[in-house]
RNA sequence: GGGCGGGUGGUGGAAUUGGUAUACACGCAGGACUUAAAAUCCUGUGGCCGUAAGGCUGUGAGGGUUCAAGUCCCUCCCCGCCCACCA
């Protein structure tokens, strides 16, 4: 029976429903068994899986399915991160319910997971709209009220004008809305904040543990939360008793510093000006900075504009009095909203003093430009350098200088040895329907007043209209806002904002863990013994964002002692995106390549093997559908083989294709253990392929082996195969995965090159571990080698074990 | 501007971490089978010279270390990703 499309539509489909009727795939808790927990990335569902989708799966699957022919208790499941605003918009545009809308879409994808043959333990299986799920948001919120980690506060934040809702900081992308690229403006609001930097320090520390994690994005992991040492000096202003606290991370310079700047919003700002000359020209400048964006701020040319105040400060280490201006380029969010400006070893302090024409002193010499005058130089000097105009500290390296300097103002009071962060607290507030509703109460009576545990979940209400405009949605539902407060049963109104979608991702994982229980937010023992998640895989975009938030929320969860644990994730692998004719595949493109088109034309197994084929899994991936047809090809070779060939032939397999069968276990063993080299580990089975196709000999075990081996990647004709050869056991998904046998590798001779004077001029064919004097013998009786070493005086003869001789003449 | 990856045949990619560069596949060319096509199978396939044997050359460019360099060191060019006024 040749292998046709429809052949592979009947095979798929029939072992589809096998694994379905026997819940092949579905896990207990089992504390007598290994566990290994493999996890992808759960989708947005939007109802059609794209090819993305099919990697980042088809990866994961391969993993877990190796992981369960290795005697492993797999758990692998799956759900759909399925609140957030593409919801909200396909109701508005589509006149519909953000609900059903997204239950539509996640049957649509549940359907096209399936037909991929994925490993999943359905049972597990959830979303995140379902209130059985954000009913524990809810709860998590309310935790950490209690605990003060969940907080209101009034500020400047992000806003996204056509998403009409607040941003986090991370979600501000080169200064647009991560979802829809407008440009991100400021607005004065009262938001809900998780107190994330408290963990800051954890977080930073703890990175060091994540081995196993791709070291860049530990690295950008490490430059988000981004801790600084320094020092806050206090630059005390003139004619008056105020004092400005700059912060600097240079106090190797501080003998430079030429002016101080303040942030325009710093609170100092109207006090030093008020009644001056300058107040009026002061005022403008801070009004014209509020009405610019942040985003707009800290892009776009990035001229720096300020103004002088009108008022002096004295540098405390050597009484010199220095102007005070206000710029732009100073964030009142960071360190203290004011600097020192030493415009000779910073190059913005350097732009700034050249446009308004202020002092230079240079106090680190360039050792390779050492009598250059500040007036000639081009750009600031960054680098290292002895200090020099600095009083006592001349001479020092500026490495130096900043541990002795900085210890020195401290024992002189003239500021504090510091650490700031550049991570801030998490906005969740977002003024939209399609999110968990912040489980508070606001009574005029009590204020504040979080939700009882046993009122959960707060529902979202059905009867909300979706505009898209005016604020919070559900501000416009009478039946949701209007409640009773709990402490003293008055009239009072509920929070109408959402949570921010990030924060139901943020422990799906625990909850996977006991995905049923209506008890608890998950079973302790359930999370004991299936946390940590072994090998966690996604795409490189959550590097920040999702990945930080995980890791704060188990950390927390670690902190109300529910798991011992602190960190989620053991292994991350980042897989690359898929790309077509050097482009990333989007639907914004239009060149997507549609799975659904390959699996009817294909099947999934071919899908499987090409994706993985194409690349090593954290590479960029360019789709060719040509190489598709090479991965059929091998498919139904496969196939063809334990039809034509299995059990037809008695007696033994020859050496040679044993030793090829055991080298093919060894390396498909390897590549899956050493960082999951799929592509290498697809061609050594096609190597096998290869010597059966050409032995003469008994292949049975040959095809055994084969099938086997294939099974984690084309699993549906693996099973197919498994049952044509008569095994017994009821699936290839939990047949033991092979091993080999050492001995068997090993050959009577070798082959080694001869090289003379760095050239292969011959081959030799000998025993292992061969004496050196008799290689030299052989070597030099090799006819090509003669040629060029007969009548030479041999300087070097140099032995590769059993690999090389290299002859120096 | 800073950081991190990369650059290997016509293409996707291998190379045991200093040891025979181009495994495996795609594509292409030639052949077999066929009335024919598809499918399948066989052979060849980095470049240059040569009928051949063989020789020279070759991993972005240039230099260096070494018996030996895709791999290590220095200088430069190009591409991708991330962060970007964080003091």
């Amino acid at each position: 029976m040749p292998y046709t499309t429809n052949d592979i539509r009947a095979i798929e489909s029939k072992w589809q429903k096998f694994w379905d009727k026997h819940h092949t795939f579905r896990v207990h808790t089992d504390s007598a068994k290994p566990k290994y927990y493999v996890l992808e990335m759960f989708p947005y569902p939007s109802g059609k899986i794209h090819m993305g989708h099919v990697r980042n799966y088809t990866i994961a699957d391969v993993i877990a399915r190796y992981k369960m022919m290795q005697g492993f208790n797999v758990l692998h499941p799956i759900g759909y991160d399925a609140f957030g605003q593409p919801a909200e918009n396909a109701a508005i545009k589509n006149k519909t319910n953000p609900a059903d809308w997204t239950y539509k879409c996640i049957a649509q994808m549940h359907d096209e997971l399936k037909k991929m043959g994925f490993s999943y333990d359905w049972d597990r299986e959830l979303s995140t709209c379902d209130a059985e799920y954000y009913k524990w948001n809810q709860w998590i919120f309310l935790k950490m009220f209690e605990r003060g980690l969940a907080y209101k506060k009034a500020s400047s934040v992000n806003w996204c004008p056509d998403c009409a809702t607040t941003l986090a900081n991370e979600e501000v992308i080169n200064g647009g809305c991560w979802r829809c690229k407008s440009v991100v403006v400021q607005k004065d609001l009262e938001q809900w904040y998780l107190k994330i930097t408290q963990y800051a320090p954890a977080l930073l520390d703890d990175l060091q543990k994540l081995d196993q994690w791709p070291s860049r994005v530990r690295l950008m992991q490490e430059n988000w939360i981004g801790k600084s040492y320094g020092v806050e000096i206090l630059f005390k202003v003139t004619d008056s008793q105020e004092m400005i606290k700059v912060f600097t991370t240079r106090p190797d310079t501080i003998f430079g510093a030429t002016y101080v700047v303040l942030a325009p919003e710093h609170p100092l700002v109207k006090k030093l000006t008020a009644g001056t000359p300058q107040e009026k020209d002061v005022l403008a400048f801070v009004e014209k900075t509020a009405n610019k964006s942040k985003s707009l701020r800290m892009s776009g040319d990035q001229r720096k504009e300020g103004v002088f105040i009108g008022r002096h400060a004295v540098n405390p280490v050597n009484n010199v009095t220095i102007p005070i201006y206000i710029g732009d380029y100073v964030l009142m969010e960071y360190g203290t909203g004011a600097i020192m400006a030493v415009p000779t070893h910073d190059q913005r302090d350097f732009e700034f003093a050249k446009e308004h024409k202020l002092a230079l002193r240079i106090v680190i010499q360039d050792p390779k430009n050492p009598d250059i005058t500040a007036e000639a130089m081009a750009q600031a000097y960054v680098d290292e350098g002895a200090l020099v105009n600095s009083g006592e500290f001349n001479g020092i390296g500026n490495e130096e200088a900043k541990k002795k300097i900085a210890e020195w103002m401290k024992s002189k009071h003239y500021g504090s040895i510091t650490v700031h962060w550049r991570l801030r607290d998490w906005l969740i507030s977002r003024q939209r329907y399609w999110g968990t509703p912040i489980p508070i109460i606001y009574c005029e009576h009590c204020g504040t007043v979080p939700v009882p545990y046993q009122q959960l979940p707060v529902e979202l209400p059905k009867d909300v209209e979706i505009t898209g405009e005016g604020g919070s949605p559900l501000a416009r539902s009478r039946g949701f806002v209007e409640c009773t407060c709990p402490k003293c049963n008055k009239p009072a109104r509920r929070e109408t904002d959402t949570m921010a979608t990030f924060f139901d991702s943020s422990w799906y994982f625990l909850r996977f863990c006991s995905a049923r229980n209506n008890e608890e937010i998950f079973g302790q023992k359930d999370a004991a013994y299936w946390m940590p998640v072994d090998q966690y895989i996604g795409g490189i975009e959550h590097a920040i964002l999702h990945l930080l938030y995980s890791r704060f929320f188990t950390k927390f969860f670690k902190d109300l002692g529910l798991i011992t644990m602190d960190e989620p994730f053991v292994r991350l692998l980042t897989q690359g995106m898929v790309l077509k004719e050097g482009e990333v595949m989007s639907k914004s493109r239009g060149n997507t390549v549609d799975p659904d088109e390959v699996l009817s034309k294909f099947g999934a197994d071919t899908l499987r093997l090409f994706i993985l084929f194409a690349a090593p899994p954290e590479d960029q991936l360019e789709w060719q559908s040509s190489g598709l047809e090479g991965s059929w090809r091998f498919l139904n070779r496969v196939y063809q083989m334990v039809e034509k060939r299995y059990k037809q032939t008695e007696g033994e397999p020859g050496a040679d294709l044993e030793r090829e069968r055991n080298k093919a276990i060894k390396s498909v063993t390897q590549s899956f253990e050493e960082g999951y080299k799929f592509n290498t580990a697809i061609s050594h089975m096609m190597v096998l392929a290869n010597a059966i196709d050409k032995a003469k000999t008994n292949v049975d075990a040959a095809i055994e082996t084969l099938v086997l081996l294939l099974a984690p990647f084309a699993p549906h004709v693996a099973e197919e195969m498994w049952q044509m050869m008569g095994k017994k056991d009821a699936t290839i998904a939990h047949a033991a995965w092979p091993v080999f046998d050492e001995a068997a590798l090993k050959t009577s001779t070798i082959t080694m090159a001869v090289q003379v004077n760095g050239k292969v001029r011959g081959q030799i064919q000998v025993a292992p571990d061969t004496a050196q004097d008799e290689l030299r013998k052989l070597a030099l009786a090799d006819p090509g080698v003669a040629k060029y070493a007969q009548d030479a005086t041999i300087k070097k003869f140099i032995v590769v074990p059993n690999k090389l001789i290299s002859i120096v003449v």
